[in-house]
DNA sequence: AGACTGATGGAGAACGTTCTACACCCTCCG
DNA sequence: CGGAGGGTGTAGAACGTTCTCCATCAGTCT
């Protein structure tokens, strides 16, 4: 095995400029709406009508501002619309940018509302609680018309609390509420198809790696729980309870391999892994090349997500889709449904995941 | 060559469910500044003061104001403070969630900005500059005191235009501007890297896969331009200058699998080919496998930014290193000193590259 | 003709901050 | 003892919208 060799490099030189000009001239007013008012010779409440395309306005007077706003290439300042009514703006909590999954449910989001008025802003937290609460804090704190949580971290208690204050829709967890809207994917039912695959091709011995469940924030269940409580009933279905087991790691590369090497160095490795995220699992896949193990040969893997790196050339890994693009994409949609007060009641989606089968499964013991 | 079998599933089922209880109990007052002023006996001046800790507060005074925030657990209403003074919130536009190098620079921005007062908020757009451009706006409208443009396909003037209003660090672009501040990677110096490797290996037929310049934009050096000249300097140090080829591709993995099954597939097929980003790379290195080609054994097989698939186990991808960290971090450091008036001349930071060699390259001709 | 409608436009008060003046008090100095 | 001057606090006008009334006006109905 080769040395896996320097992979980051840490200290990079800078070389500073200075340009000559000196540019303190953050002059240029904007156009505001008594401007447009002004060049139309109507009120402002007048434009803002229009704006809104509210009601009691005429042909005419729509037209005759229209001009007058396209004349002046007048904008709307969104702070100042904030003070009184909409800001027009969605805001979108994301623990972790690296997870290619997350991508997909944003563009489902953003296509969702491309044609709309709204804009999409993006408040990217960490993964403690703490920060983001913070962010999440951040958003309602910016007056957005409604948030939409990918799997928070943050304590339930407050999740509630902001939901009681402004439209919002959770995505990821189970936990059903009446004041905010969820979208969830069948974890459960994914980590059953998954098991039943396995076990169709002859494997007995099955481990799931997956996050830890964060008790703390006292949900009660997250994807994380939903998937191990599938995986633990389909692999009881099979009559194969005694052979399960759970080990947790971050969804990371790193997690994946400390994980997949803890599993794979053991006496009584399994002949199958299904993990919670394609990332993870392909930290698994490096650990088995670490330990000279090759997949599908020695070792069945399968991720979770379908995301684009699943089907890379080198790696091909069976995975569980969970249309990403439709959840975002859902969520947008009932989250302006609610901003627009055209539902007041709670509401929960449910997608059926499906298995997409590569070449990181096989039966067990073929080399 | 197995097929590559189903990839992708359309169409989820969708199960909604209708909950019980009715929710339009939106009251939930703010806490005001005016709150916190009659909680504390004093004037709302006063408490702005304190807020900013401007000059003249006596220390009793803060005391008081303080206390009387935490105990009304009081958050300024940042689109309030839009309309006068600042929002302390930094806007990022991003084209492209997807690649992970902007995943590094985004951690550089937050982690400077971690322990500031100021939010991070991120405008993902799409590639279309009109995309973009409505992004830029969009976060300008909402009063961002300062804001990041990250490689921006926004035509350059409007770039300039925006800048005269909003502070604004360019990252990507090597046109210097008097009105905003740029971090750049000397792109021209990594190619230039690369190519030594590969010859110093024994390599002559080396092609360059990367992202056409958008001339569109009235960028003279984007860095795709600047990569290109750096490739075409050392193909001619090295007298290789006849054999240079440059074959433009979109950076994801789609785009390098069809300009690598173009390159790989003719008659007179590079022994090395050169990338503008990982992910293209990825997408060569699928297009490989499907000719049936190995990599490094027929092609040697370069990326760019040295992102965290670079390193994946299955791929051990020799790439170049941007430290897209601390470009992130060093551009929200000079945005800060810009937002707080403590520079008022414009500024270019130029990183060097460093070459971080894997398995991905080889000598020619050694299967 | 007078009263009642319905449709349309405008006045002006919010909204929660910031920030410029200015008022007040104290101390110090001539 | 009067005034200058520095240090603290406050009044109140912005900021750019939205939105609730209210006024006006042209029809329509008795």
């Amino acid at each position: 095995m080769p040395a896996p060799g320097v992979e980051r490099c840490t200290v990079n030189e800078e070389i500073r400029v200075l340009m000559a000009t000196d540019s303190s001239a953050r002059n240029a007013k904007r156009v505001t709406i008594t401007d447009v008012a002004r060049h139309a010779g109507v009120s402002t409440a007048a434009v803002s009508k229009v704006m809104r395309n509210a009601y009691g306005v005429s042909p005419a007077m729509q037209e005759r501002v229209r001009t007058a706003m396209a004349e002046l290439g007048y904008r709307p300042h969104a702070a100042a619309r904030g003070m009184r009514g909409r800001t027009y703006t969605v805001g979108v909590l994301l623990d972790n940018v690296r997870n290619p999954f997350f991508a997909d449910i944003l563009d489902g989001i953003r296509d969702q509302l491309e044609d709309s008025e709204y804009t999409v802003l993006i408040g990217a937290a960490g993964f403690g609680a703490e920060d983001q609460a913070r962010t999440v804090r951040a958003l309602v704190d910016r007056q957005m018309d409604g948030l939409i949580l990918i799997a928070p971290g943050t304590p339930r208690p407050e999740v509630l609390a902001t939901a009681a204050v402004t439209p919002t829709v959770v995505i990821g967890h189970h936990d059903a509420s009446d004041v905010h809207d969820s979208v969830v994917d069948a974890d459960d039912v994914g980590a059953g198809l998954v098991v039943d695959h396995l076990v169709a091709l002859g494997h007995r011995d099955i481990a799931l790696v997956s996050a830890a469940g964060n008790k703390a924030g006292r949900w009660q269940r997250t994807p994380e729980i939903a998937l191990a409580d599938g995986y633990l009933r389909a692999m009881d279905r099979h009559g194969l309870s005694g052979r399960a087991r759970v080990r947790h790691a971050a969804y990371s590369d790193d997690g994946g391999h400390t994980a997949g090497l803890a599993l794979l160095s053991g006496d009584d490795r399994p002949t199958a892994i299904l993990t919670g995220a394609d990332v993870a699992a392909l930290g698994i896949y490096r650990a088995a090349a670490d330990l000279g193990l090759s997949i599908p040969g020695d070792v069945s893997l399968v991720g979770y997500n379908n995301t684009a790196i699943a089907s890379l050339a080198p790696v091909q890994l069976t995975s569980v889709d969970q249309a990403g693009h439709t959840m975002g994409a859902t969520a947008a949609r009932m989250l302006i449904e609610r901003v627009e007060r055209r539902r007041d009641r709670a509401m929960q989606t449910t997608m059926t995941p499906r298995l997409v089968v590569r070449r990181s499964t096989a039966a067990p013991g073929v080399r």
